[in-house]
DNA sequence: CTCCCGTCCA
DNA sequence: TGGACTGGAG
């Protein structure tokens, strides 16, 4: 085991030298803009992110001017980032924050995570990136920078988040400038050295102290994560596709203006019923639109 | 082709 | 507890 103490000043000294500027971590960020961000990284890399929350902050700066426009407008704004539930969902958040917090976002944890599309790891970060507390935030590179520097094991394995949020907090310093730096630095060093299949282990500011390379970086033999199903021709593609349409089309589209978007009508059919039934598109008699 | 990886919900 | 959800990068 890496011993806790040691860890984190090495952590702390390499993301200060080497963070990437990104617009959510400049000091004129707001609390809203950090919500925002954690939101449009929730799955979706740093270099899609940028330019979509750049105009995303210009268009609505604060939680009520989202709030007081329809959820249709942000999911058209989400373009094509992925997942648009999370643009309801952060419309959804926004009109709750108004709501229930006077349209500040709220610095608890708890209170975070009532909000819709907060989970476990968004919560913390909001609270640590946007208030500065000391809480421990536990993303997928963390994880795995725990794992091996820590735990010495290749790979993350399953999710445990009660052990993981145990294991960061162990190894969190004490002042909360330092713990927000070290939450930030463990996500950067996992996302840009200590990846997933080629860490940069020459360029790592812990390789000393890392129990995985000091046992010769051995293979992973615990639980593999789930294998993903398939992308192309699969139920996710044809909802992508159908979304863009609706997003590109400012007025009602069809059934039969959408049919030549996808070859299998049934599949198609479906892909547009559980749209409607997520409540990302409404169906009238003239046709389908974003949802209000 | 494989990997990415947080939240919600059944 | 594990599957569904988008679209791009390697």
């Amino acid at each position: 085991m890496a011993e806790a103490g040691t860890l984190a000043p090495a952590v702390v000294a390499w993301f200060a030298r080497n963070a990437r500027d990104l617009p959510w971590r400049r000091p004129d960020c707001t609390p809203w803009g950090v919500l925002v961000s954690e939101f449009m990284l929730q799955q979706t890399q740093v270099s899609r992110v940028v330019p979509a929350f750049e105009a995303w902050m210009r268009r609505w700066p604060t939680p009520a001017a989202l709030a007081a426009e329809p959820a249709s407008e942000a999911v058209r704004a989400w373009g094509g980032l992925g997942y648009p539930r999370r643009a309801m969902w952060l419309h959804r958040a926004a009109v709750e924050i108004v709501e229930r917090h006077d349209g500040e976002v709220p610095a608890d944890v708890d209170a975070l995570l009532a909000l819709r599309g907060i989970g476990p790891y968004t919560a913390r970060a909001v609270a640590a990136f946007a208030f500065g507390l000391r809480e421990p935030v536990v993303d997928t590179n963390t994880r795995r920078v725990i794992a091996r520097a820590v735990r010495g094991h290749g790979e993350a394995g399953p999710p445990d988040a009660r052990a993981d949020l145990a294991a960061m907090a162990d190894l969190l310093p004490h002042a909360a400038s330092a713990a927000q730096s070290f939450n930030a630095g463990m996500m950067e060093l996992g996302a840009v050295v200590c990846t997933a299949r080629t860490p940069a282990c020459d360029a790592c500011p812990i390789a000393s102290r890392c129990t995985w390379r000091a046992a010769g970086s051995p293979a992973y033999n615990g639980p593999r994560r789930r294998t993903q199903a398939r992308f192309e021709g699969s139920d996710r593609q044809v909802r992508g596709i159908v979304m863009r349409e609706l997003r590109a089309a400012h007025r009602p589209v069809t059934r039969d203006e959408l049919a030549p978007a996808w070859a299998d009508a049934a599949q198609l059919a479906r892909a547009i019923d559980t749209l409607v039934a997520d409540g990302l598109a409404a169906e009238r008699a003239d046709g389908l639109t974003l949802a209000e």
